[in-house]
DNA sequence: TGTACATCAGTGAACGCGCGTTCACTGATGTAC
DNA sequence: TGTACATCAGTGAACGCGCGTTCACTGATGTAC
């Protein structure tokens, strides 16, 4: 029942996950070899295959790391009580945060999304589809959604998400590029197109709802 | 002066583009070969620098071959007198057909615009700079857009195109799925998010325009 | 029209290299008594 | 607590293979006169 050879094989395997991830900051996954991640960690290349299949295996790993904690954080802000306005700021910040804190992650999904790896393609569509179920429940539980069909709840939770998405890899080019106040337009930018979508949301029914 | 030279040029030059897209459909510009490209040619390795230096300027024509003709079509339905919801679904139709007749450039920026090649990312990226700057030009001609800011017009041309960009990777993936039905789906959702997008421009001056 | 020379797209041999995967192994950790 | 055996994460040699790039070449096309 001891734990220490337990403890260290995770151990190793974070390793891997790690070298990984740098290495993946100037590669996309279907190019990186195997050879390459177990050099960074330091241990023979046959060891790899202790912890993952092949790297499609790790690179599945890799997505719920970067995914997993996000669901949980954007939930809670739209559940709050709070005006459409603040919702706003405070979903776009912590977006801005999560790349700021994790900008390795927030690459490798946006590289990978429709990259060559189809078990990856799949792993980041199934977490975003989850994602945006969230969203469109969350959504359907306030006053202004009263009525809404369910698959407009949907259309409308992908926009939402997808905006999301675009800010967090628009602002990974921003940091790249290193260009001036870079980042700031692209907040900036992000708040306003949230804005006119959920302004839009609030004038759907007078105008959009019948017409389909 | 005789063009015939010139010609089987041009001609291998273009079977390379098309052997190379081909490829990239099952895998990504940075793991792609270039012997493999030339095997499928049929000419020799060698012969690939008569053309291009390596896969990366290889991959930046294919951008141009694969974004070039589509600014212009898109142009042409947004600049036509038509009402808002005609040119909706004109413009839908347009990225349907493009995706049915050329899936595997559509795949192919999908996968390279956050890919690990950055000549190919800058070059998908100016790209699409150029065409959302065009969007803009168009809108803000439009009576709608009176009294607009320019930093607004660019954020709603941004909100437009990039969900234009969207809808065709859902349709590919749509398409590969093979899902009975899936791609109406796709086309139906992405109809009513630009209108949903196009009711919030008509109420943005009187709601959001003054809190920025 | 014919000739002599220049150009240059495509050839094919050769190179050194790093790759993924196999296999039998080692030795520290875990377990049963 | 001590002993004997089992487990299994990590090792290191070996393999065959396809890669990108170099180089001197060939021979059809182009050009000048």
């Amino acid at each position: 029942m001891g734990g220490v050879r337990q403890a260290q094989k995770q151990k190793t395997r974070q390793a891997l996950l790690d070298a990984a991830l740098g290495l993946l900051e100037e590669q996309s996954l279907s190019s990186l070899g195997l050879r390459e991640v177990t050099r960074v960690v330091g241990i023979a290349p046959t060891a790899f295959y202790r912890h993952f299949r092949d790297l499609g295996e790790l690179g599945v790993a890799l997505v719920e790391e970067a995914l997993g904690s996000l669901h949980a954080m954007v939930r809670a802000i739209l559940v709050e009580q709070a005006g459409a306005e603040e919702r706003i700021d405070r979903t776009v910040a912590v977006v801005e945060r999560h790349v700021r804190e994790h900008p390795a992650h927030v690459r490798f999904v946006a590289r990978e999304r429709h990259g060559g790896v189809r078990a990856v393609r799949q792993a980041i569509a199934g977490e975003l589809a989850r994602f945006t179920e969230e969203v469109a429940e969350v959504l359907k539980s306030q006053p202004v959604s009263a009525g809404w069909r369910d698959e407009d709840m949907r259309m409308l939770a992908e926009l939402y998400v997808d905006r999301l998405v675009t800010t967090a890899a628009e602002l990974i080019d921003a940091a790249e590029d290193g260009a001036e106040g870079a980042a700031e337009e692209v907040v900036s930018r992000s708040r306003r197109q949230l804005r006119l979508i959920s302004i839009g949301r609030r004038h759907w029914k007078e105008e959009g709802g019948e017409v389909v």
